[in-house]
DNA sequence: TGTTATCCTGAAAATGATTATCAATAACAA
DNA sequence: TTGTTATTGATAATCATTTTCAGGATAACA
């Protein structure tokens, strides 16, 4: 099911220390904005949304963090084409891909299973066992095909 | 069908003349070092290629005739998250997917119109219509599986 | 065939995202 | 507290890609 807010933070936490690392103000910082901020955000994008109430932070301490997120669990590395990762909070059990706007940028999950185990099939009749899969589909979203 | 040879260079002639641009020596050798080469090469990889033959031929020229082929339709950029592009040579009508191994890093094509069809079936439920999808496998091909 | 305008080339520099460096600082265990 | 070690943030480095620009090649035209 959904991995809530405190969830996630009692997760990286116990990361933290299942590592041997620290846990900090700044870090506790960024997972609060990350899990606020709602999915798909670049570094960029997170780093600017914390400057307003964090000027201190670092870009290099928001980019080292995402990475412990992805790390532990908690969050997901993404890419859809524009040149830069996106990071959004993982769902845990639940896989989903995404349909990509071409116009407006707008992202949605989804998930298939019946696509799923396609995969799982094709990919065994070529000797192959899957570990991961990326499906992505992208179009015009309703709002950008009625206004053209 | 298969777009053979001497079809991708004469389309690609054509799109030089309907573009204004010019037909030149590089242009030649590197479509043709291209074709000859087999699928998913980085720019870099048909770079290093060609220089054992023809070692004036610049990096920068490789990388725009590269974007041109795509352009052309002759070629598609791919990227498999491993921080380079790649490119393919089209085979026009057929569209086809890639099952990736995480261990030997051998590219496989496959293609499957059930996985197709349901794709337009969500895309659908979520008002969207498709213009073009990424698919793509990461697991372990039969040979590092065995080797395990 | 010259002539000319335009495009192309290749080396080098610029760009943009990401990652590494390092001195100062903060966290944690004793 | 104190000492050890990890973290931070500014900056520099890296990597793939893209741009710049002076010199060279191409195609159209006289």
């Amino acid at each position: 099911g959904f991995m809530g807010s405190t969830e996630s933070k009692n997760k990286f936490k116990d990361f933290l220390l299942s590592q041997g690392l620290k846990s900090t103000n700044q870090r506790e910082l960024i997972l609060e904005e990350f899990l606020r901020a709602g999915s798909h955000l670049s570094t960029e994008e997170l780093y600017l949304r914390l400057r307003k109430k964090h000027p201190r932070i670092g870009y290099a301490t928001v980019h080292r963090s995402l990475k412990l997120f992805a790390q532990c669990g908690i969050a997901e590395q993404r890419h859809f084409g524009d040149g830069q990762a996106r990071y959004e909070a993982s769902d845990h059990d639940e896989h989903h891909d995404h349909l990509i706007c071409v116009s407006c940028g707008r992202i949605v999950e989804f998930e298939d299973p019946r696509i799923e185990a396609l995969q799982v099939e094709v990919a065994g009749e070529h000797g192959f066992s899957i570990e991961r899969h990326r499906l992505e589909l992208y179009g015009s979203c309703a709002d950008c095909s009625s206004t053209t």
